[in-house]
DNA sequence: CTAGGGTTAG
């Protein structure tokens, strides 16, 4: 039969039963098991007309992302069509909101703008559901500022919210951890007369406890049902939140207390409520309560999935137990549990963490040829080793990988190289990578601009650095970094009146100094041998509510070692115990290696 | 429409 049926034929047989959408699907379905006979534009706008009308969503969807990716269709060539092979009998709001969700959920933000824009032009009121489900996407990919912008737009063509546009303003204002205004979106909804769900609580509850408003969560959770009139009472995901928030913060037990709380209460754990208390206790370093928690889920049915095993595996190799990260991926691999772009990440970093980073390598590349790399994610994480360990080469080479296997390098990777390029001494090779971030049109942030400032106090001037803070500061893109970095230029190209200048002025500004910012300055007063004004630096960061950390202390040490006895070394070390300073491996070596000297031990 | 794991660059 597909040898006589050209596409023409094809087309005018849709046309003509186009209004039996029952007739086009089974005529489509017998014709589009052979391949290739259905290629026309056209028959597929009206097989899409018919899966909508018979709410055949999914399929929709299948064939209008197909017609995106294979056929290279732009989302308007589709809405044209669309809008030709329109027909009474067909749900044609219902299309338009399926080309929609079809761009959203492919990704292409603009196109599905530019759906909603020319349906506008040409008289459609597209539905509040296009629209939400268009600002919905907006926030999940972070594009906040776009979400304001549209519904704003929204509004001003007359729209009025439903539930779901309320709790989409919800969602944004909790992701700029706006809680206050969040909480006034439910007030706003009250007065409206829109019952909030629990939905909107939820993403309350999410909000508050992702800023540590711990009391304000669990102050929401408690009175849900009196602030939602007796419409809303808690589910697994309100509990689930909190547990996370609890968890999060360090208080896993009680977070543990709510598990029992929502069994109580007759709702049913899932697995990432007991995902979320395992992540609590492994990231605390209590491996044996994460394990006794996975038997807790096995009792209960559920077996423990690749985000279970991804967490434990991690915590495993932070504590440097490579063999047992290695022992539990192959639990899981035997459970038939397939190791994730997570599991890649984890197992690449942990190799790198522990000192294998040729491991890591090989097992990058392992993975690569089975074409299992979906994102920037682990290229970057071993672009990262790799500059650290003096590799820019064997860097750069991965990055040349990532274009040979179709993966886009993100902003990440070009920050990572330029960087290390910094690092190197390589300026023009780090100009060089600049120019490819604005070839393929992505914005270099503020990370990117503090590594070359750095780069260039170290290997040019700090007088070029300063024409670079002017610009930045114009555009208002300055951070405590940036400052800190040209404030480490001056000292190092000794220029004691700016640094002190520009110390002053960070201090009087709203950009705040931190430990950094003192411990550059310590470190300047040490190699000048003033070692009294660098003690005094350390009282006055105290006096700031700035605690030292132990890089203040191991730099004032080195330099007492060389001047001042070993009581006042002992006394400052003292000191900084007292104020719950950690000493690391690098304070002792300073303390205790000249001692051995002076002595004359010898350990062999 | 909401919840869990990799936080990779200064």
């Amino acid at each position: 039969m597909s040898s006589t049926l050209t596409n023409s034929v094809i087309y005018r047989v849709f046309r003509e039963f186009r209004s039996s959408h029952h007739v086009v699907l089974e005529l489509y379905k017998r014709i589009s098991a052979s391949k290739n006979v259905l290629n026309s534009l056209e028959s597929c706008c009206i097989v899409i007309h018919s899966l909508v009308s018979c709410k055949n969503y999914d399929d929709a969807l299948f064939l209008i992302k197909e017609l995106m990716i294979s056929r290279g269709y732009s989302p308007l060539d589709i809405l044209q069509v669309l809008l030709d092979t329109c027909d009474n009998s067909f749900a044609c709001n219902a299309v338009f909101d399926a080309l929609i969700r079809a761009c959203t959920e492919f990704g292409a933000s603009d196109g599905a703008y530019s759906v909603i824009k020319k349906l506008r032009v040409e008289g459609y009121f597209v539905s509040i559901h296009a629209w939400n489900n268009f600002m919905n996407h907006l926030v999940k990919v972070n594009d906040v500022c776009r979400f304001w912008l549209m519904y704003n737009e929204m509004v001003s063509y007359g729209y009025s919210e439903n539930v779901y546009t309320f709790n989409l303003l919800v969602y944004a204002l909790c992701k700029e951890c706006k809680l206050l205004e969040a909480i006034s979106v439910l007030y706003k909804m009250l007065k409206c007369g829109i019952v909030p769900n629990v939905v909107t609580f939820n993403m309350l509850v999410d909000g508050a406890c992702r800023i540590g408003e711990l009391d304000m969560a669990l102050k929401l959770v408690r009175n849900i049902t009196i602030m939602s009139w007796g419409c809303v009472i808690p589910n697994t995901i309100t509990y689930n939140c909190l547990i996370n928030g609890y968890c999060k913060l360090g208080s896993v037990a009680i977070g543990e207390q709510f598990l029992d709380e929502m069994i109580e209460m007759g709702l049913e754990p899932n697995i990432r409520t007991y995902a979320t208390l395992v992540d609590g206790y492994s990231r605390n370093g209590m491996l044996e309560e994460a394990f006794r928690i996975c038997n807790a889920m096995v009792e209960k049915g559920l077996m423990p999935n690749s985000v279970v095993y991804n967490t434990v595996i991690h915590q495993l190799y932070i504590e440097g137990d490579v063999d047992g990260a290695y022992s539990l991926l192959s639990d899981m691999i035997e459970k038939y549990i397939s190791p994730d772009k997570f599991t890649h990440s984890i197992l690449e970093k942990g190799l790198c963490r522990n000192g294998r980073v040729k491991e890591a390598l090989s097992y990058h590349k392992s993975i690569a040829e089975k074409n299992l790399v979906e994102d920037a994610f682990s290229h970057n994480i071993l672009i990262d080793y790799l500059c650290k360990s003096q590799n820019t080469l064997g860097a750069q080479q991965l990055v040349c990988s990532m274009f040979v296997r179709g993966l886009i390098p993100d902003l990440i990777t070009y920050g990572t190289m330029i960087d290390g390029y910094c690092k190197e001494g390589n300026i023009n090779r780090a100009f060089e990578v600049y120019d490819d971030i604005i070839k393929v049109k992505k914005n270099p942030n503020l990370v990117v601009y503090n590594s070359i400032l750095d780069g260039l106090c170290k290997e040019v001037s700090v007088d070029v650095a300063e024409l670079l803070v002017e610009e930045l500061k114009e555009t208002s893109l300055y951070d405590v970094i940036t400052c800190n970095t040209l404030l480490n230029g001056y000292c190092i190209s000794g220029k004691i009146d700016k640094a002190l200048h520009l110390f002053l002025k960070m201090r009087k500004e709203r950009i705040s100094v931190n430990e950094v910012t003192y411990n550059i300055l310590i470190n300047f007063m040490c190699k000048l041998g003033l070692i009294q004004h660098a003690k005094e630096l350390m009282c006055l960061m105290i006096t700031q509510g700035i605690l030292p950390d132990c890089i203040s202390y191991t730099t004032l040490l080195t330099s007492m070692n060389k001047e001042r006895s070993a009581e006042e070394v002992v006394e400052l070390h003292d000191y900084m115990v007292l104020r719950g300073v950690i000493p690391d491996g690098e304070t002792y070596r300073t303390i205790v290696d000249p001692r051995i000297k002076q002595i004359g031990f010898d350990f062999d």
